[in-house]
DNA sequence: AATACCCCCTGAGTGC
DNA sequence: TGCACTCAGGGGGTAT
């Protein structure tokens, strides 16, 4: 299901379970998802405590004291259903919460020493979960490489300017390149090109100053906003009134083809096309 | 080096 | 009701 801001509300819903709780008993159901499971996965995990919960780009780090750190990525379809000791069933991110049909595809369930269970669900199982020892993390094959943090300090028009110049790529596919700018996906690149009125498939060498400090804004609004909508949910995500994560979100350009581009005073439509296999949701009148 | 395409997998939705 | 087809938020890999 997600993108950076989706990814960080699961985070945040998954630290009061697993942050200082041990690993008392791991099932992992099939051997692998994406990827093969680590060899000596469940043996790697048990007993050790998890001392904090992280995330870089799209992926969730659970720092554990033997040293190793679990990585996790949900893919396309990855989800995390959280039982507490009382028995309340919860799952941080969710549109609605899905109390039974998942279980065809509960893949690993991680029983924890303060009576949580959390358990990962991925229909598509795109996701994938790895063991790296700590000091070797940046320079894991999942991690090397990857680009700045959109919500991090460093991201302005001057370093977009930096990490686009000489590029002949779309802008689309530049801001979808995790070794650019890491955590951007198909849904907020389209909201950004939109709101900072740049089209999609203009070369992403071509911005001049104002127009990438305009994109760098957009980005960091669009994902601070999306984050706070997923954060603010979080209080009571057990409940099922749909108003939850990623899909209440309003999307402005994404998903909206032949509605009215919501630029104040634009007048224009969105339209959608395809690029590097992906639907591309855009407004021709204002983004030029 | 940079770009373009195909692939992994399952399910939901649509049109006939 | 069934079938065929398209589409989906991810990224890895390979071929140009």
């Amino acid at each position: 299901m997600p993108e950076l801001p989706e990814v960080e509300t699961v985070r945040r819903g998954l630290e009061p379970a697993m942050t200082g709780a041990v690993f008392t008993r791991v099932e992992a159901r099939r051997p692998d998802l994406r990827f093969a499971l680590p060899s000596g996965f469940v043996r790697r995990l048990t007993g050790q405590r998890i001392l904090a919960l992280a995330r870089r780009a799209k992926y969730l780090l659970a720092d554990l004291s033997s040293g190793e750190v679990l990585v996790m990525h949900l893919g396309m379809s990855g989800r995390f259903l959280v039982t507490a000791p009382n028995g309340e069933l919860s799952e941080p991110g969710a549109f609605e919460l899905d109390t039974g049909q998942g279980q065809a595809h509960d893949h690993i369930v991680f029983h924890l020493s303060n009576g949580f269970c959390v358990t990962y669900n991925d229909v598509r199982r795109f996701g994938f979960m790895d063991l790296v020892g700590r000091d070797g993390l940046e320079a894991s094959r999942h991690l090397a490489g990857l680009g700045v943090e959109p919500l991090g300090n460093s991201l302005d028009g001057a370093l977009i300017r930096t990490l686009f110049e000489g590029k002949a790529a779309p802008l689309k596919a530049a801001l979808l390149d995790q070794r650019l700018i890491a955590g951007l996906g198909n849904i907020y690149v389209c909201e950004a090109l939109n709101r900072a009125g740049l089209a999609p498939a203009r070369a992403a060498g071509t911005l001049d100053e104002t127009e990438a400090a305009r994109l760098a804004q957009t980005i960091r609004d669009v994902l601070a906003e999306a984050v706070e909508a997923g954060g603010s949910t979080l209080r009571d995500y057990a409940q099922t009134d749909g108003s939850l994560g990623y899909f209440q979100h309003r999307f402005r350009a994404y998903g909206r083809e032949g509605e009215a581009c919501a630029t104040p005073g634009c007048g224009g439509v969105i339209e959608r096309f395809v690029q590097s296999g992906r639907s591309t949701f855009w407004c021709a009148t204002c983004q030029k």
